[in-house]
DNA sequence: TATGTTAACGAACACCTTGTTCGGTTATAT
DNA sequence: ATATAACCGAACAAGGTGTTCGTTAACATA
């Protein structure tokens, strides 16, 4: 990819980013965003569609990670990054985030959390419905499985928000300790 | 209140609500909303500020039912409406669901779900801070009790979701059942 | 029934945001 | 050195926002 795209796209990247800390999705125009990352605005809209599709495209940078362990769909993994760990995903993910990739931190604590919680969320079930073995759930006959993938995804996405919410004091085995009980393993 | 008020705003609301499920919230244009509620523009904006303080509105006055529940705080309760019941609170509130007031279902079945679970789940919140004395969980103690209240509204919010998600076909009862196994009562 | 008040109407408005266009300029790859 | 392709910047129409104001009609009260 051309050096001037690669730079406008990661300028434009970096201003949206930079903005959806400060204020809602709504809120922000795209005059705001070609301004931050200094770029004409022909050239906005020759990167991106719409507002909304550079949300998209984001969401799908951020996440691609998790789509890729979800592919992999073993419970202890190992994938592309420089990580080549043998824990269970789900602390891994958690690790993840205290590295505070792509400022990841920012977006799901921010005014927009809601926006990118439900991304991650939606990334998650797939993630479960592969590894749902791993949770040898004593109920899990009790329940409909679809029902059952889609509250675990829920009670990591909850727990994890709560983590952040809460200035992450604990650490990523705890709070990996705190999710495991709450969905009962 | 004046009766001219009185229909302007309930125009207004219906034809909101109409419009919530059609289209996603920002699509939705002021020039929609007194188009379909058959009213002036002066009018709109003599009765709400924005469309954001429309929806506010109106996410007040769907839950309102449910902070009376909270305010008053036992688990068996009995409040303004109509209902006059001895049955759980949590229950109650499946049952309420499907008499879907104030088209409460397509809103929360809508493109602007999440909009109306987040405000959903923070009136929870209060509910279930109260009532925590009624799970009588195994684990309450291994876990901080934020996150246990956290928890379980999630979970009744979650749970919610899926059965409106998969057209409700089961009862109430059943629901209630689910949400309870969930959470491991 | 008569009267003062209050809300709705509707058209116009200034302002802002969006997404597109176009000619000229500059960086890049080979 | 040259062709290509991205960027710039200014301008544009279209459409949404929130306000204003004179006029009309419904309401409450007596």
């Amino acid at each position: 990819m051309d050096r001037r795209q690669r730079k406008s796209r990661e300028a434009i990247f970096a201003s949206f980013i930079n903005l959806l800390s400060q204020k809602s999705f709504n809120q922000i125009t795209v005059s705001d965003i070609i301004e931050g990352a200094d770029v004409g605005r022909a050239t906005f809209y020759a990167h991106f569609e719409t507002k909304d599709f550079l949300l998209k495209e984001l969401c799908r940078e951020l996440f691609c990670h998790i789509s890729d362990l979800a592919e992999k769909g073993d419970n202890t993994h190992r994938h592309i990054f420089a990580c080549e760990s043998d824990e269970p995903v789900f602390l891994h993910l958690l690790r993840h985030l205290t590295k505070n990739d792509n400022h990841i931190l920012e977006l799901l604590s921010g005014k927009n959390n809601e926006l990118f919680l439900s991304y991650f969320k939606l990334e998650l079930i797939k993630l479960v419905k592969i590894s749902l073995d791993f949770f040898s759930l004593k109920r899990t006959k009790e329940l409909p499985e679809d029902f059952l993938v889609n509250h675990i995804a829920c009670v990591f996405v909850e727990t994890v928000n709560w983590w952040i919410r809460n200035k992450m004091k604990e650490s990523p085995e705890e709070i990996y300790g705190y999710f495991l009980t709450a969905v009962e393993n």
